[in-house]
DNA sequence: TCTGGGGTCCTAGGACCC
DNA sequence: TCTGGGGTCCTAGGACCC
């Protein structure tokens, strides 16, 4: 493959996007300060963030910043259609498209020149149709590496569009806070100004084992290279989920921490959580136990299957298990959050037998069980009989395995 | 700054195996 | 019975992202 002769990856972010699309579909919102929060802020306005309002601030002390505010309650459905149309622009453009969140993705333009005009082009087209279709702001950072071309963004927000040019990537990277670098949150930036350290161009210009001394192996080596510019992911399309979970957080009050009662918001959760990883076919085989304190500290408990699986009792069980097993920690110190979450994900690669039981006397369910364990043998029935129908229960096919 | 709900990746120790 | 090295898996915690 040759060198591009014009940076080629974009990063398109849409901008305050919860707020955006409030403002999208009640106009009195236009031109105001808006948060959308429930208990914290989810996401606010460009005219919030003015007042020093941003996430995952309290309703109520951003309410005190920015007295003109309006609250809204989050739409979700709204957010998730107004994405998928976004995505429509983002693959219409062009097949190498890597999304990162509900609001955010990479774009490979590679090679389209001739087809579609030069990146800066493409960028300032995108930038259009998003806002002539789905009427919302994006904002647009282009550049040869994913980490720069997300850095641009971050520089060129709100409804902004900055190119980097092949050449000026380090003249554009050094002068930033090392804030800036995409990895970089609130421990490490405290790490790295305790050494004197506040810009890019320092942390390029160090010594990588020094560097290590500050931040340990990986972290500096990460840093180090995106510093400098090295950055040789490619955009990468059809990444898979690792992880699906779910949470249930109670603000300053405490779940209740009687057995019984606890229960309730498990089953929940894990009924949840079961659904979605079955209506994702997937499987998985770790479950964890998330849980936050009183005092805001956290712990996790987890527990490894022999056989992944997206059964609502499986999962349940194991869950409950680890409930059981932390319940002198959970008395002691109250939790304020619980949640689940599913990982080690595999692809549910078990077929699914569409068989609409009720209605069939249970010797042509039985014609249909022989049918299956001949042509798949008795271990397809196994996993048949683990998968979910789509109210959430799992189905019992057979009380137990076949024989072999 | 007093923290929602959804995720990703890395580290480090211990168990276990060869 | 003692000793060593290497590799993988599991668990728990932590930093970071939107």
């Amino acid at each position: 493959m040759s060198e591009p002769a014009q940076p080629h990856i974009l990063h398109a972010d849409l901008d305050a996007f919860y707020a955006s699309v409030e403002q999208r579909d009640d106009p009195q919102l236009r031109d105001r300060p808006v948060i959308v929060g429930a208990g914290v802020v989810l996401s606010a306005s460009y005219q919030a963030r003015a007042c020093g309002v941003y996430t995952p601030m309290g309703v109520n002390k951003a309410l005190q910043l920015c007295p003109d505010a309006v609250i809204v309650k989050p739409h979700f459905t709204a957010y998730s259609d107004a994405s998928k149309q976004v995505f429509e622009i983002f693959e219409h453009t062009t097949p190498l498209v890597e999304g990162l969140s509900i609001d955010e993705a990479f774009l490979d333009v590679h090679g389209m020149e001739l087809l579609s005009g030069s990146s800066t082009d493409i960028a300032a087209k995108l930038k259009r149709e998003v806002r002539e279709t789905v009427g919302l702001p994006i904002t647009v950072g282009v550049a040869r590496t994913k980490h720069l071309a997300k850095v641009a963004s971050g520089v060129a927000k709100p409804d902004g569009l900055l190119v980097v040019p092949l050449g000026g990537e380090l003249t554009f990277l050094h002068p930033l806070p090392v804030e800036h670098l995409w990895g970089v949150g609130p421990v490490t930036a405290r790490k790295l100004h305790n050494h004197g350290i506040d810009r890019v161009g320092q942390i390029a210009a160090l010594e990588e084992d020094a560097l290590v001394a500050i931040l340990g192996k990986a972290a500096a080596h990460h840093l180090h290279a995106l510093a400098n510019n090295r950055d040789p992911r490619p955009v990468h399309v059809g990444r898979r989920r690792r992880s699906i979970g779910s949470q249930h957080a109670t603000g300053l009050s405490r779940l209740p921490s009687a057995p019984d009662e606890l229960d309730v918001t498990i089953v929940g959760l894990v009924d949840r959580v079961t659904r979605r990883v079955r209506a994702a076919r997937r499987v998985g085989r770790t479950v964890v136990l998330r849980m936050r304190f009183g005092d805001y500290t956290r712990a996790t408990r987890s527990h490894t299957l022999a056989m992944a699986t997206n059964e609502t009792q499986t999962i349940l069980s194991a869950i409950r298990a680890l409930v059981t097993s932390t319940m002198p920690l959970i008395r002691r110190e109250g939790l304020t959050m619980v949640g689940i979450t599913v990982s080690n994900l595999e692809n549910d690669d078990a077929f699914q037998l569409a068989l609409p039981f009720g209605r069939r006397p249970p010797r042509a369910v039985d014609a249909i069980v022989d049918q299956v364990r001949e042509k798949f043998g008795a271990s397809a029935l196994t996993r048949a009989s683990q998968l979910g129908r789509d109210d959430g229960m799992s189905v019992p096919l057979l009380p137990e395995p076949l024989p072999d």
